[in-house]
DNA sequence: GTGGTCTAGACCACT
DNA sequence: GTGGTCTAGACCACG
């Protein structure tokens, strides 16, 4: 399920707390759900545990996972909307790359059709 | 004409790479130009003349500026181009980027509006 | 393993990039290996870190290396690869060289045999 | 008949310095022979009088050319001796730069044809 | 412990 | 004056 590229310049931890957020958002985590514990994912991703652990406490501190102590972790209720909103807010941040693009001598048409494709995509797999 | 944020999480001489890219995809620095000396900018940021150097040796390395020891630094010929092709390579990312959007909620027509909100605001520009 | 000379016109942590290279390309580093640490490498050459740094960064700029912040720098799966691609693009200038040399009363002869030399060498060591 | 490149990160001077050698090499300057003064060649080249001066400065120090005061600068005597003789001393710098192509994969018959191909040109040259 | 960034300030070569 | 390199030493994030 999960998986880390140690070469990538993003921070591990920070790799697998985009990961779940991406598991949440596309269903594959759902409120109640458990997920891994730090030992089976240090383990099975040959990581340090600390770096797991770091992952979890800021999946924790969004809100997007409780621990329960002795049983493990799971998704909070509300996981999916926190995250469905913190999307949002980064609307204006794609701005600013839009602009750059249209900078750049991509053309409008380009972009429809990127988005279209995407939503068709998705679209089908709603249907899944 | 620049200016950095000391607090950001995002090192100090890659937001002066990322201004001077934007520069030159602008228009406001084009083939041939100086760009200001490591001393001047340094001064004017309040920051190390190391940092700024290492700013100019990045943007030197993706081929945007060439530095004449003993002159300045100044654009290339074909800076924009290489600017205008890194783009078109980051398309990939924004698909990525907009797949998270859908599954957010974020509606096709809100993401169309964006796109002719900045294709709109360029065409003025263009016309002046 | 290092050693550099800092009296030599050429920049130091040019030096410790082209013995990366040259220990890569005679097999004495391989992908996967960890190469010494900044910390490590600056002490044992009397250097500051940074200078090492720098070669370093260089050296992954090129695809050679990798660093993994935490852990090290190891060399990459195709770095090997890489350098030889790098080396055959170098023959043009060898090119020139030799039309020096040919115009400096040096024999043909004497370009085989200084060839012959080297191979024959290369031959042995691939005996052990 | 001159010509430097800004962009080169070889110094200025160093460009003139080396195209001078090689003017002397391959005939083009004789003993005797006036080369351009210091105006000509700043005003023709765009370059500060200063750094063509440092480059005559540095062919006078190898012995290449002498100025006499008033007139100019003239090839010596034996300059084609004295560079055929630095040539050969930078053969033991060939050996190196052979033995990282022979790590290379580049096969021997390469260079052969490589050393053939410009001495076949220079015989060519010779004849007319 | 690791690499990455930054400051402070020096020295050099080049123009 | 310019950029390029280096030292000295600090702080941060990461594992």
């Amino acid at each position: 399920m999960y998986q880390v590229d140690v070469m990538s310049r993003v921070p591990v931890y920070e790799q697998i707390v985009e990961q779940t957020k991406k598991f949440i958002l596309s269903g594959i985590l759902t409120a109640g759900d458990q997920i891994p514990t730090v030992r089976q994912l240090s383990a099975s991703l040959s990581l340090n545990p600390n770096t797991v652990q770091k992952a979890f406490k800021e999946l924790d501190r969004q809100g997007l996972i409780y621990s329960a102590p002795g049983k493990g972790c799971f998704i909070t209720a509300n996981a999916r909307g926190i995250l469905q909103q913190q999307k949002r807010g980064e609307l204006a941040a794609l701005e600013e790359q839009l602009r750059q693009l249209s900078m750049s001598g991509i053309k409008k048409e380009e972009l429809y059709a990127l988005i279209d494709q995407v939503y068709e995509k998705e679209k089908g797999e709603k249907k899944v």
